[in-house]
DNA sequence: GTCATAGTTATCGTATACGATTTCGTACTC
DNA sequence: GAGTACGAAATCGTATACGATAACTATGAC
């Protein structure tokens, strides 16, 4: 990850304020309160201000002058975006690692999909979502470029937010995704040219956004 | 722009710094003291303090615990990262804004290119680097994905930061910088599709990075 | 009953202060 | 002369305190 867990009482803050969100403790719309916050984490509220400022760089926090941070995510508008961007960025971010990925991680992210499977048949979409990641952490663990992975990161965080919340699966979505898998590593064991994977890489997190806007009639943004 | 100008003091220091790196004024490698730049500003450390760790999450600034912050910048490995990313970034905005791009933001467009093509005979960089800069905004002034928009500034803040220092121009590559704008330009008005803009964009950026790359005999990174 | 206004409260924004950590220089030893 | 240990200076990290701003509430006029 990008950050370090603790050390500062502001890393700390900002590790511990960054949880709530993403497991959803704190759900968009929450109002931070920095002295409340400070107390409950028994510091004070300098750090705190930092951490929260932090988490606003990153998009997971809204901050308004003399008002007060909120937690960011409900709108579907910002869903678009990020999933849109992310699109573009995991796309990215598989060609770069593919020609890296030797064949004991292709095993290893077999094995992840195979439990993804699993997940479907037992109903775990919790599961399947933390796996879906560990998938793709699995392919990008080499990527040459850290700034792309750190935008990946970024994107990921930020789903988690609206996920712990809002999110709601789509029927049927969830098996073409660990098809759409598979299909993504025969490509890269095959050496497949770069743009072919980044192409099919790309419109795997662009079908589960097209799938999430036919389901709630929003208008479509998918160039692609 | 992402930030507002003035306001707060937080807001006042982190315009005053990033604008002291992006100018120059700041190397890369210069150490930033906290009290220093408080009292050049007459603020507190305070948000000094904030308005740094701001510029760390762009990018534009690195930060040690308990040692101190420095300008973040002349890593040549730096520079290929950065140049990577926004040649993805900078593709898929030029896509997504060109159904949007109107024959009036066309003709600006060319505008600014034609002065580009005045800067080279006049052999005045600067304000090439400035043009360049606002024909790409100008194209993108309408993108419809304003995180894809966000990611495209902060990657032009930190080559603006790397380039005030340690940028040299590459003999021959603003020449053809100025004809591939003239084809893009005319994909636009053409109604290419999305790909065939995107990649063009792509490529125009990767073209500067190659060329850079070629001229210091660093290893190659562009996959595309 | 509704709207405007003044006063109160909650919260933010920043200054100051001090403890903690690192860095640098100096003296001492081998 | 080189290396190590100790001490001083510089700088960061955080707590506390207080002024500034905005949200809320109650009171009064129409």
């Amino acid at each position: 990850m990008t950050e370090t867990a603790v050390g500062s009482k502001s890393e700390q803050a900002y590790a511990a304020v960054k949880a709530r969100i993403v497991e959803g403790t704190y759900t968009p719309g929450y109002r931070l309160v920095l002295a409340k916050i400070a107390e409950d984490l028994g510091v004070s509220v300098v750090p705190v201000r930092e951490a929260i400022r932090r988490l606003e760089a990153e998009g997971l926090v809204k901050f308004e002058r003399n008002v007060g941070a909120t937690v960011s995510g409900i709108d579907p508008t910002e869903y678009l975006y990020t999933m849109q961007t992310l699109s573009i960025i995991e796309g990215a971010a598989t060609a770069l690692s593919a020609p890296l990925i030797d064949s004991v991680a292709i095993a290893r992210a077999r094995a992840v999909n195979a439990e993804m499977r699993d997940c479907l048949e037992h109903f775990d979409p919790v599961r399947f979502t933390a796996l879906n990641q560990d998938f793709h952490s699995v392919l990008f663990e080499h990527c040459p470029n850290p700034h792309i992975l750190d935008l990946v990161h970024r994107g990921w965080n930020r789903l988690a937010s609206i996920r712990a919340s809002t999110f709601r699966f789509v029927p049927g979505r969830a098996q073409e995704s660990v098809k759409e898998h598979e299909a993504l590593l025969q490509l890269i064991e095959s050496n497949a040219d770069a743009d072919t994977i980044e192409q099919a890489a790309r419109r795997h997190r662009s079908a589960t956004l097209d799938a999430y806007l036919a389901q709630t009639n929003a208008g479509s943004l998918s160039a692609h």
